[in-house]
DNA sequence: ACCTGAACACCGTTCAAGT
DNA sequence: ACCTGAACACCGTTCAAGT
């Protein structure tokens, strides 16, 4: 039986290479084993098929990472914007954006220097977010600047996610650094994660101070 | 005449291998040819040697980013809390630390992996910013998360400084994001660095909002 | 103590050859 | 049209052998 009567017949090749089905493997070797992982050859293996047949579909890593990406996307919440008020939209926006790439830092610094036209779900949440803060009233040449500081804090804070736990032990260097030692135990001694902590914090100031700046007088 | 004789005598060896010299010229390489160029093998040759004699004298190259981190660490100025206020002070020191790192982008993420007690020059930077956010009279307990969070949005837009100045053009997508390619279009209106607007304006209400929350009631 | 040269175990990517 | 296998041009790192 020919390849052309196979695909007449609608019998599908046991293992059809695409988009879809190489993202997918993609992002499962990615969750289970980290982005370490994730090298063209051992996708590759995961898919039973040589690592240069790959390149039949996608033409680089890179291209690749950016089809990670767009999935991800789909992992953030930008249906708040149209139930909550712009404070708290924003917030649990801008929460659910950092957790998601908490999980997937490596994407950050594709994420960063991607066209937003080749990455529809991103383009669609920039919308929700610019049509809120301008029903909100916020000045027009003030919307990008605005969600490009809260994507800074939210990228920053997703690495900061990365950071050991004892990062901020002084060790040694306590005698010359008092009141550095001091704010590090006060803050250990609130029982609360450092950087779920500060990502709070700096979101609401964030969120408050760009609200308040920006709308019009 | 044998080393040691040379050494007696004070004579330097021709070609010394140290971790002065190799940093140096790390650091050469990195600002001539960027991070790309940044290869042991590269280095080595630059240092006329063999790429396995560095080996005996840094243990990895993580090893390398961290000495080199710890040199750029000295063009950010923490001076500015001795005779600024602390809002104006904060934002003096922020901006210094952005455009220091805005040049090291691919040292981010091996500073924000690394222990304080590793950096000294990080550490007197935090205990500065620490002493002043005290003195100004921050709660203890709202230091570390605070001075966290500048960090987290300084790295990030540090980050964004690498991103093309068309990122936002949404092409062929205008239809369907009205609200956000008006915005582009206002902000491009403006006449102003993207980056640099968002990072200002974000700034601002960070710290104003930062300083705001955490001061004793 | 410190350097060389060869080797190792990988990368991402290309390409002629096959079907 | 799509896959294989070999090859290419790199990586960072190790290690026996030299001085």
């Amino acid at each position: 039986m020919s390849e052309q009567a196979h695909r007449r017949a609608g019998r599908p090749r046991k293992a059809v290479l695409n988009k879809e089905r190489i993202t997918e493997h993609a992002l499962n070797l990615v969750s289970t084993d980290g982005y370490d992982a994730l090298t063209m050859s051992r996708l590759a293996k995961s898919l039973g098929v040589a690592a240069s047949a790959l390149y039949n579909h996608v033409s680089s890593k890179q291209d690749l990472l950016q089809w990670i990406q767009e999935l991800v996307m789909a992992d953030i919440d930008a249906t708040v914007f149209d139930t909550l008020d712009i404070e708290p939209a924003l917030i649990q926006w801008a929460t659910s954006y950092r957790d998601t790439f908490a999980r997937h830092i490596p994407l950050i610094p594709v994420i960063a220097v991607l066209p937003v036209s080749d990455s529809p779900r991103t383009l669609d949440m920039y919308e929700r977010v610019a049509e809120a803060l301008r029903d909100y009233g916020m000045d027009d040449g003030v919307i990008v600047p605005s969600i490009v500081a809260l994507e800074s804090f939210i990228f920053g804070s997703a690495m900061d996610t990365a950071a050991p736990h004892d990062i901020f032990e002084t060790k040694d260097h306590k005698d010359a650094t008092p009141n550095f030692t001091q704010a590090v135990a006060d803050q250990r001694a609130t029982g609360l994660n450092t950087s779920d902590d500060s990502f709070q914090r700096g979101l609401e100031a964030l969120v408050a101070g760009l609200l308040a700046a920006g709308s019009r007088s």
